[in-house]
DNA sequence: GACCCCGATGTCAGTTACTGCCATCAACCT
DNA sequence: AGGTTGATGGCAGTAACTGACATCGGGGTC
């Protein structure tokens, strides 16, 4: 097992490396050009140089090559509730898990308008980012059990983390200034208290 | 206009009467004896006395079959937000909403179990669940602006509402017993309560 | 009652997402 | 040198969905 990375160089190997990033590429401009439906997947396969054939070996159907960032994500998640100090309350481990989450968003605001552009100009994508979500929730959720959080209490935290997340998310793309996710993500957590300990 | 509704006995016009429904009821016994993704279109038109072409001018796609019920709902969670007395916070708006939801699904409660089993053995159905749930989070969300709701609060507190239900409706299908739906939202909802308002 | 229109359905051909199976061939291993 | 592996291509097949046109009983018009 001598220097076997040497060998990935353009197009030294049989093929051209990274085929993956290369259909993610192709998918998201052709997505933003014609739109989802107008595009086919013979045409992403083209554009990356492959057939269709492989594009199916890299993702399970034409909506998930939009959404293959999703695991790293999920892994700060969890990583980030886990090691928040043991006397933080469940709803504050969560809220560290989202804006370590926002953190890392941050850095690819452009590439995140984008592809949420494409997202929100289509109903089926919703549903794929939809469900997303609900896994993330469900992983967060494992996490908050794992520090002792009683289940459903568990589940509940996660959901409204993640709509916490998701109305700050929203917020970010709207704004045309450069503003700060984690900052929003504290602002929304803020309102949910608020709104929550509401007494008519 | 004398009695039309006199030739709606079965039989009597040029097709069975109902289509919908039949289409509705043989899917779904498709859908619980062979499992979503074994059952074909072809397979359910035929059970119900009509073609494949003839489905797809009732329902969008093949999924949208398990969906009919949702605008009911819908209509109900708008019309008992708006109809909240002015006092109630915006939360506690949310709250009857879904309670009046809950209480409608109260009756249903066999084909709501079994309709939900289906649900939770395909992923493409989680799917068009979780955007119909999203559908009515947004629908909410409009009636508590019209309550006078600040516009990023109202999307929080419904967000959050439906967290709620979806949590006491997962409570109330594994419940053996004969269970009370609205009373398990009202639990969630106060559970809402201390996990918002905790400090570690 | 003859006539006509309408609306729900049927028929058929076509596109495209997705899958299974087998072939290819450069890199790697022994 | 020879066998193995892994990423790819080619090809045929299924099933979801769509558009265009045909059918025909019911209800309204005159």
């Amino acid at each position: 097992m001598s220097a076997t990375a040497i060998n990935y160089h353009r197009g030294m190997g049989r093929w051209e490396p990274n085929a993956r990033g290369r259909l993610e590429q192709a998918a998201l401009e052709l997505y933003t050009d014609r739109g989802f439906e107008q595009t086919t997947v013979a045409e992403i396969a083209r554009r990356a140089g492959l057939t269709e054939r492989t594009y199916f070996r890299h993702f399970a159907d034409k909506r998930e090559v939009l959404f293959g960032g999703g695991r790293e994500l999920q892994e700060l998640l969890v990583t980030t509730a886990a090691g928040a100090p043991e006397s933080a309350a469940p709803i504050d481990a969560a809220a560290a898990a989202i804006e370590a989450a926002g953190a890392l968003l941050q850095g690819r605001r452009e590439h995140s308008r984008q592809r949420q552009a494409v997202i929100a100009a289509n109903p089926e994508l919703q549903e794929r980012e939809l469900i997303k979500l609900a896994a993330f929730s469900s992983a967060l959720a494992d996490a908050l059990r794992r520090r002792g959080v009683d289940s459903p209490a568990a589940s509940l935290t996660a959901e409204i983390a993640i709509a916490v997340f998701k109305t700050a998310f929203e917020r970010w793309h709207e704004e045309t200034d450069t503003s700060d996710l984690p900052q929003l993500i504290r602002e929304s957590f803020g309102e949910l208290r608020a709104l929550a300990a509401a007494e008519p």
